[in-house]
DNA sequence: CACGGATCCTGATGGC
DNA sequence: TGCCATCAGGATCCGT
């Protein structure tokens, strides 16, 4: 499951090994979440100049306009000269002089979506509501206190609606909640200063965390060149519902906040 | 406007 | 080759 380390880590993996193909061809598999927005015939012979990300959004800087790549849920890349026979999971490549970019997303919630320019475009309305990058300086916890006094929906939701921060998933949510000793179901808006300058903290040690270890989420992710992550990262209360807590020894618990799992500790995080 | 719920999809899991 | 229900998750859309 991709959250912004994940989708980091893939960037890293693809990124200087594609800038400066041409796009010879263009495979196209089952829908994916939303349609590609042209005719795949319009990337022939375009020239790949960047990758960079955006929250959980990868963007693949053509000569003309780019493509927004999302992982979804269960979505990975691959690149490489040498890939082997496409899938039946296998819903997207582009064929460049370089090798081929592979979307492998059994659950089809992935999505790559064509813009031709970055200020226009139904695409990149995509990006429009995003909040700040959390590994930035533009993510700076005065301005996350304020912004979050702006919000009455619980705390978790919150980091989830990606609006305020960016790149918070529904596991890192739990653990960043955790570190800071936060409820989940605690109102955004009552979060005082420190509390919520202890979340900025743990929200960015959490995916630096991540991404230093080479987005190793919960359960099983590789990067582009195929290479699973095996520092798996050691949760502290996701998915670990009845479990003793790791600090206190008293059974995590899990509740369900707008139709998601989620964990805490009944004990290390108050309201 | 702001918020909450439904929704898309398929593989894994567990109950019977 | 057992069948069926449930769950997982990101982000948009729609109803209140």
């Amino acid at each position: 499951m991709p959250e912004l380390p994940e989708v980091e880590v893939t960037r890293l993996s693809v990124a200087s090994r594609i800038v400066s193909a041409r796009i010879l061809q263009t495979l196209v598999g089952k829908p994916l979440r939303w349609p590609l927005g042209c005719e795949p015939s319009t990337l022939h012979g375009q020239q790949i100049l960047d990758v960079r990300r955006r929250g959980k959004y990868l963007l693949i800087d053509l000569t003309s306009g780019l493509l927004l790549v999302h992982l979804g849920m269960s979505g990975s890349i691959s690149f490489g000269s040498a890939l082997p026979p496409a899938g039946k999971h296998d819903h997207f490549e582009l064929v460049t002089t370089l090798g081929t970019l592979r979307l492998h997303d059994p659950r089809r919630f992935g999505a790559v979506v064509f813009a031709l320019e970055q200020s226009h475009g139904s695409a990149v309305k995509l990006l429009g509501r995003l909040g700040v990058e959390p590994l930035t300086d533009e993510f700076e916890a005065h301005a996350f206190y304020l912004a979050l006094k702006q919000k009455k929906s619980s705390i978790k939701q919150v980091l989830l609606a990606g609006e305020v921060v960016v790149g918070v998933g529904n596991i890192y949510a739990s653990e960043a909640l955790f570190i800071a000793g936060i409820r989940p179901t605690t109102r955004a808006d009552k979060l005082s200063k420190p509390r919520a300058t202890r979340l900025h903290a743990a929200i960015r040690q959490v995916l630096a965390q991540a991404l230093a270890k080479g987005g190793s989420t919960l359960r099983d992710f590789s990067n582009a060149s195929g290479e699973v992550g095996h520092f798996q990262l050691e949760a502290m209360v996701y998915d670990r519902a009845g479990l003793p807590c790791r600090i206190c020894n008293n059974p995590v618990k899990s509740l369900r906040l707008g139709q998601r799992s989620t964990f805490f500790c009944g004990y290390c995080q108050k309201h």
